[in-house]
DNA sequence: ACAATTCGGTTGCATATGCAACAAAAGAGG
DNA sequence: CCTCTTTTGTTGCATATGCAACCGAATTGT
């Protein structure tokens, strides 16, 4: 077992160095590179896994019978992903597991802690708890995007995400995790509409941007946006 | 404290009587009636409490500005609801429960047990084990309502709505939870849409519904509509 | 430096669907 | 049984947006 715990991940919160070794043999944890693109696991694999992203970027993503492909979440160095159908006792993951740049991923067999592992000492049930915040942080997001989502036009849907984005930095410019596709794939409106959108919002004075940065112009229209003008 | 625990929650799975009366009092359970309509708690209150649905049906709902609902789920008896902004904690619940029916709901202070409380013995471990493999699979429900909401039209929405509650079932006939206004807000369409589909789909004889109750009489077809025809 | 690939913006067109308004049916209450 | 309310289906219309195709710019690989 390499020395993986000084990247601070949250499921490993207030935990000692010993305690985080001692829970690592327990997971049996193996750490992986992949090559960008590459898949961690494919849809329909058995859930066994948990992933720590320990370097690079994960993609999570839903795959249609074409290979039409919606972008789920971007997973960061630090963050964990699958716990969801891992912890829940789902047959098959449901989604699929992409590098989306060159990454190390560390792999945790996490069902053995809640079921097999009798070795219930204190950092166990610290592992449990910090797991079980972490996951009822992942659901706040997921309704995130569902919010996004449900909004009724692109024009809402971009406002929202943007304005949503922005609460969490004390500034007016953001970089989003996504390109124009992936960003489409997440608002679930097609991409060209999507750059539609974005020309509209920019002529309107409403917002500029450069790439994946954004700057917002104009937030109380954004607000009205939202609220349907 | 009432003797609730009879309603055996999975929050509860495998504790006894005695621990369960023991961690309701950690919890700091109080028991409510809500006539239908009423609300548990509203969008913009702290998030304090989990409610657990003892009897009745608590509708999640997400409110626009001037009263549009998106209902966000429908939580039966022996369910909790709210857990995850409590958990996560979320400044505010973004959401509000309100009774679907004349419902007794339990509010119960989960934090204490994963901050302050002190009575660090088995059933409350296994308490939180329990918690973290439900939210775990509230996350995966959530992952479904995207699967439907992300599908291009109404008709496949319907389709892989329909289609994913038929699994779960032996048979082809089922029972859904809400009434027209309900499923549309949850698959995210305009009613009217919604209803003109649903003839379609009858026309087409692929099935036919009475209310709530829907037979799938060709489960191929909505496959194949699914998956773009 | 060149070719090949990816990425983002633009536009014309067809259409799915939101919206509003109405009607029929079902349910609730007295 | 009658009235009032709620639920569901129907339809015409306007339009937002999916789609396809194209182009230029940026990026990547050799």
């Amino acid at each position: 077992m390499k020395k993986v715990f000084n990247l601070n991940s949250p499921i490993f919160a207030d935990m000692s160095e010993n305690d985080i070794t001692s829970v690592l043999n327990c997971l049996n944890a193996t750490e992986k590179k992949h090559l960008k693109r590459r898949y961690i696991w494919h849809a329909g694999d058995s859930p066994d896994y948990i992933g720590l992203v320990v370097a690079g970027q994960i993609n999570i993503i839903k795959e249609d019978y074409v290979g039409n492909r919606t972008v789920i979440a971007n997973i960061m160095p630090s963050h964990i992903f699958g716990e969801s159908y891992s912890i829940a006792g789902s047959n098959v993951y449901p989604v699929s597991a992409i590098a989306a740049t060159d990454s190390v991923v560390l792999l945790l067999n996490f069902k053995k802690i809640i079921s097999t592992c009798k070795n219930a000492c204190v950092y166990h049930n610290k592992l449990v708890e910090n797991m079980l915040k972490l996951i009822a942080k992942k659901n706040v997001l997921l309704n995130n995007r569902l919010d996004c989502i449900t909004k009724k036009t692109t024009r809402q849907k971009l406002a929202f995400y943007l304005i949503n984005e922005v609460q969490y930095k004390n500034t007016r410019e953001i970089t989003i995790p996504f390109n124009r596709e992936e960003l489409a794939d997440y608002l679930g409106v097609n991409r060209s509409a999507l750059s539609r959108e974005l020309t509209s919002l920019n002529n309107d004075g409403i917002l500029s941007f450069n790439k994946n940065i954004f700057q917002l112009m104009d937030i109380n229209k954004l607000h009205d946006i939202i609220n349907g003008e």
